[in-house]
DNA sequence: ATACGACGGTTTTTT
DNA sequence: ACCGTCGTAT
């Protein structure tokens, strides 16, 4: 035991912070609003308990990125040494590590592969293809949505017909068919020895369920604390309640008020139900906010009052003075790309470095412009969120062949791969596949595909298939390596005169998969190197980079959705009007328009003392199209009068509406064609 | 028969 | 960046 004078941790919070850092026997929900030291709390509670004597790897932290994870250990250990031994991770990223030592109970190949959603989604495809849904006339859902539909399904513990009657219906038509094709999608993951994101929970839930593991997998927990609570569906709901029903204590953490992620089947609800699923609750609620100043706060407290249904919160600040948040009504998307740069640049003359300031977006695109401009103006930035890494072709197609290293009856790797020679295309490949994985006849008994490569490389076109031997010779020198770094390079090696031949700019490219291979170098197991990649996926391409860049000074582009949980001094809205805020997609139901409303405010609520928001008064309808189809846009309709009253109210002078002296209230102007058309 | 480049229309958010 | 389609080259 430590005397109460030596935990500096606990006497730096407040009555509430420091009640649930120590409290003790039964379940504990902290309901956590914006900015009130939650990340703090919980890293005490973990130092907390660890100095009480809890063996530290009987401790697990269930975060919503392995990012937080990473930071909240950090910071524990900061505390208390002892903390070193703390399970962390995401939801998948445990359920991964559960899997992998489960796997022969489950069936599993020790070495099996971890789609991410674009080859899940290619796998789909194929299926969708090969029943014969591409050529048909009616159209069949795509790919993504398939998967949506999927993960949908599988995530809320919904039956599919219900998930499509509410959420897409304009594929009622091709229920049927679409059942079938998950049922296939299934049966082909099992055959090509892979799993999804999805699997991983659906499996770590199969093994909960286990008479005999269940129950020791669950029993080597004390304790089981969850992070970002309101983000959880309906599947990890159960898992919680799977390791809660043989002994570990449950704390949950989070804010019903910055749920996001409704698309991703999570639900409000839960954080709601929190106390009828774990009898005898301990609620405490932390209001005290730290992060940002009163008028930020003020804004964003008349942004939330708005909702229909939330639990009544009201965020006060605990620092000092600020400006109310500015509503800057620009031009259009060009003018607010000028407008932030010159503010972001003003600031940093007045001293607040690029770091202390971040530019958020709803979608990722809606900073195309700002890129442009940034980049022409060498202002240096990392953008998080939209398109990653893993996405680009290139780095899929180096993927495709770290996973045949590992797996060789991936045959959506397959595809990939041999497709990436001069002459093959997908009718050839499909061949060499089909004669690779022998139709049971002649090669069942070859475990490895690459013995059948003498007979299946004759279904190339002639002049294909010196360049595709070079591959496979690629591969297997790549299996008898057994240490990562060096395998990749191999890989790498031999992927580099396709890359320059294929791309245009393929020494760029080329760059990206140096970075991979220098991440593989640092990887303890070829085999989980894929993996863990999947499940902790680069969410920039500076993280992937090294640390040359960390000493510069850069600012942060991001989506609301990556920035969760970040914070800056200075944080700048963009495209806050309607069709965007909320989103035109999003129009649907009134609890996605409520989920659009809270996602302005956690994009509010990042700021810490200056926040900006933009409205570009007219847009374009085809942002990436030359032609000139625009129209005039409306403010979100969340900026409401009230919440305008908060903020400053800046109009620039080539606003077109500007000229005429601003708005003018209290005048009803009907303007309608709709005569012409009776 | 197959591969591939060109073109026009679309694209939310992510483990 | 992706998808589907179409025309041309092998």
């Amino acid at each position: 035991m430590v005397e109460s004078g030596e935990r500096p941790w606990l006497e730096q919070l407040n009555p509430e912070q420091r009640e649930a850092a120590t409290h003790a026997g039964g379940p504990l929900l902290i309901l956590a609003g914006a900015g009130t030291g939650k990340t703090t709390t919980l890293c005490a509670r973990v130092a907390h308990l660890v100095s009480e004597g809890v063996p530290s790897e009987r401790i697990l932290l269930v975060t919503f990125t392995r990012r937080a994870a990473r930071e909240m250990l950090q910071r524990s250990r900061a505390h208390v040494p002892a903390s070193a031994r703390v399970l962390g991770g995401t939801f998948h990223s445990v359920a991964h590590r559960l899997v992998r030592r489960h796997a022969a109970a489950l069936g599993l190949p020790g070495g099996f592969g971890v789609l991410d959603a674009g080859d899940a989604a290619d796998v789909l495809d194929l299926l969708r293809e090969e029943a014969g849904h591409a050529k048909s006339r009616t159209r069949f859902p795509k790919k993504g949505t398939l998967l949506d539909i999927y993960s949908r399904t599988v995530n809320a513990q919904q039956p599919l017909s219900g998930v499509i009657a509410e959420h897409f219906p304009w594929c009622e038509d091709h229920r049927d068919p679409i059942s079938a094709l998950f049922k296939a999608y299934t049966a082909r993951k099992r055959e090509l020895g892979v799993l999804d994101l999805d699997d991983l929970l659906l499996f770590w839930r199969a093994l909960a369920r286990d008479d005999v593991i269940g129950p020791r997998m669950a029993s080597a927990f004390d304790h089981v604390l969850v992070d970002e609570y309101q983000d959880v569906n309906g599947l990890q709901v159960d898992l919680v309640r799977g390791l809660a029903a043989y002994g570990p204590e449950i704390t949950a953490v989070g804010d019903d008020f910055q749920a996001i992620y409704g698309f991703r089947s999570a639900s409000a609800t839960h954080i709601l139900d929190f106390p009828e699923h774990f009898p005898g609750t301990r609620v405490v609620t932390l209001e005290r906010n730290y992060r940002s100043t009163q008028p930020v706060l003020d804004a964003a407290n008349v942004l939330a009052a708005q909702a229909v249904r939330a639990f009544p919160k009201r965020l006060a600040a605990q620092r000092e003075g600020g400006a109310r948040p500015g509503v800057v009504f620009v031009r259009d998307e060009g003018a607010q790309a000028e407008e932030v740069c010159n503010r972001v640049l003003e600031a940093r003359e007045q001293g607040m470095d690029l770091r202390a300031q971040a530019v958020l977006m709803r979608t990722s695109h809606d900073s195309d412009l700002l890129e442009l401009e940034l980049t022409r103006r060498r202002v240096p930035f990392v953008k998080y969120g939209g398109l990653r890494y893993l996405e680009a072709a290139h780095v899929k197609d180096f993927i495709a062949l770290l996973r045949l290293a590992d797996n060789g009856a991936d045959a959506i790797a397959w595809f990939r791969v041999l497709q990436l020679v001069e002459g093959v295309g997908p009718v050839s490949a499909r061949r060499a596949i089909a004669a690779m994985t022998g139709d049971v006849d002649a090669e069942a008994a070859a475990p490895d595909r690459l013995a059948a490569w003498p007979v299946a490389r004759e279904s190339l076109p002639a002049n294909a298939r010196e360049a595709a031997d070079a591959l496979i010779n690629a591969l297997i020198a790549a299996r008898a390596e057994r240490r990562p770094g060096p395998r990749a390079e191999g890989l790498r090696d031999a992927l580099a005169p396709l890359v320059k031949l294929r791309y245009p700019d393929g020494a760029i490219r080329l760059m990206d998969l140096d970075q991979l291979v220098a991440a593989a170098h640092q990887a303890r197991d070829a085999r989980h190197f894929v993996a863990e990649l999947v499940l902790d996926p680069p969410s920039s391409s500076a993280d992937l980079a090294q640390p040359p860049h960390l000493d510069e000074d850069y600012l942060t582009l991001s989506t609301i959705h990556s920035a969760k949980g970040l914070e800056w001094d200075s944080v700048h809205v963009l495209a806050v009007y309607d069709g965007n805020f909320p989103a035109c997609m999003a129009a649907g139901t009134s609890e996605s328009i409520e989920e659009e409303r809270r996602l302005l405010y956690v994009g509010m609520t990042r700021a810490r003392r200056a926040l900006t928001l933009y409205v570009p008064v007219r847009y374009f309808h085809r942002p990436r199209g030359n032609d000139d189809a625009h129209g005039y846009g409306k403010p979100s309709r969340f900026l409401t009068d009230e919440v305008l009253a908060t903020c400053a109210v800046t109009r620039m002078p080539d606003d077109p509406l500007s000229p005429y002296g601003g708005p003018i209230s209290g005048r009803k102007i009907d303007v309608s064609p709709d005569s012409l058309f009776d």
